[in-house]
DNA sequence: AGGTATCTTAGGTATGACCAAAACATCAGG
DNA sequence: CCTGATGTTTTGGTCATACCTAAGATACCT
């Protein structure tokens, strides 16, 4: 492989060029209005101009145009809307982007619902902390909400999944750190729906972990950063290990196969 | 607005209908072509079909079938290339799209340093407790490495920080959590960009930082979770005070414009 | 055999036409 | 004057076709 470089012998130039990208074009005007929104040039909720402007602004095809768009929609920089008063709309991204793209991690990278409860370890003791630092009374007053709605026993599977998540999202949000939020709301969602199918949630369990919250949620009332810490950590470990337990004993369980 | 539903006096039919979602062709191709490749329908590294083919079978036109084809590119569940060879690669997201997507999030929302600082010090911990459990010979080798490189003090700022990075990076490898490491991964890149002009990395913290290191990675090395953890957390809050506290004293002096 | 021109397959871009959604303008009837 | 039905206009969504460009494959010529 040491002939790579070699010169040609003939009489043409020796000129080196280092291979060339050539982006294409739809990536390059995607890129132009991303640095742009991302600058603060279009502030949220305003509309980039009509794609045929566009068009005739940057003398591209529509395709092209459209292309962009559609990257910058699919990154959530942007929102489509038809009609008269439609257009292109403005939209830093939140949280909805960060969540399905690490959905799509998920998914694909078929990762075990034990590592996202490891995951989740890690995160939400801390969120704890930072919640009872940061909490406001609005915080609270979701964290509460929560609470009595998740000691309603009635309900479907999903409503105290729902409700679960909603008051886990609730402390992550007290927090006030939006990374940290962010994360555990894609975290949440995913755990949520790897759980969906899991038979080990019965009334049992739903009465410790309500009774956990409450008692999480009054360290968070009180401010008790070190109590909240603790007591978060317990309550996520202990439901990590429940469902540990059951994916031993499912191990050991013949799949009834479909 | 009780008039709403009201029906036509008339005698037309009144059946109901709710607000029907009419979802995007494009859309819908691509949702299609997400779940088939999410369930394993083809495998990495297979090519889908050519947008002619496509084309054909969906009864659809190509631009609908490109643009299909774009967001999945965006999403990361392809690759596509031009040429004879060429076509839409199937590839498994990897944090490649994460990393982007955190990356938008945070200069869309302008998170703060800090909060970033303050999540990896939610994060990071866990991943020296679990890299010490974890870890194989490879991954220490790859410690190890990190740690030569970044004591040789020479080398650009640059140059330091991406040292600094791997080393992160790789304790979250050595956990074995694919997840969290995708999650160490984001985060790192994003702290490097964000401390890429502060001015407060000097040969100290260098020193300190690369002392910190090695500790750590004797505490990995030996298995020693509680110890690796402890100075996990020690070193990421050490680093954050450092940065807060250049971040107030920029806050006082004036910002020389522009 | 070795290099070069050409073929062929695939994606990338450009046009132009037309469809569909949604706000807005207009006008008839109570 | 209000109401409601009916255009009208703006703007995105889709389609069809033609042509350009990348790049592996192949034949061909020396």
């Amino acid at each position: 492989m040491t002939s790579a470089a070699g010169k040609p012998s003939n009489g043409r130039s020796s000129m080196r060029l280092d291979p060339m990208e050539v982006p294409k074009a739809s990536d390059v005007l995607a890129n132009e209005l991303r640095e742009r929104i991302l600058a603060g040039e279009f502030p949220e909720g305003t509309v980039l101009p009509p794609e045929r402007d566009l068009v005739s602004q940057t003398k591209m095809s529509r395709t092209t145009v459209r292309e962009a768009l559609r990257i910058l929609e699919v990154q959530g920089l942007i929102k489509i809307k038809a009609g008269r008063a439609g257009g292109a709309f403005v939209h830093r991204p939140d949280r909805e982007s960060l969540a399905s793209s690490l959905s799509l991690l998920i998914r694909g990278r078929q990762i075990r619902l034990t590592s996202l409860l490891e995951t989740r370890e890690a995160v939400e003791p801390f969120c704890a902390e930072l919640a009872a630092r940061n909490r406001t009374d609005e915080d609270l007053a979701a964290l509460d909400d929560a609470n009595d709605r998740i000691e309603k026993e009635e309900g479907t599977l999903a409503d105290f999944l729902q409700t679960n998540v909603d008051w886990h999202v609730a402390v992550a949000t007290a927090s006030h750190n939006e990374l940290l939020t962010g994360f555990m709301m894609a975290l949440s969602r995913a755990i949520y729906a790897a759980t969906e199918n899991e038979g080990f949630i019965n009334a049992d369990v739903r009465r410790t972990a309500a009774r956990a919250h409450r008692s999480i949620t009054k360290a968070i009332r009180d401010r008790d950063a070190d109590a909240a810490v603790r007591k978060m950590r317990r309550h996520v470990h202990s439901y990590a290990e429940a469902v540990l337990k059951v994916e031993q004993r499912e191990a050991i369980t013949v799949p009834n196969g479909d």
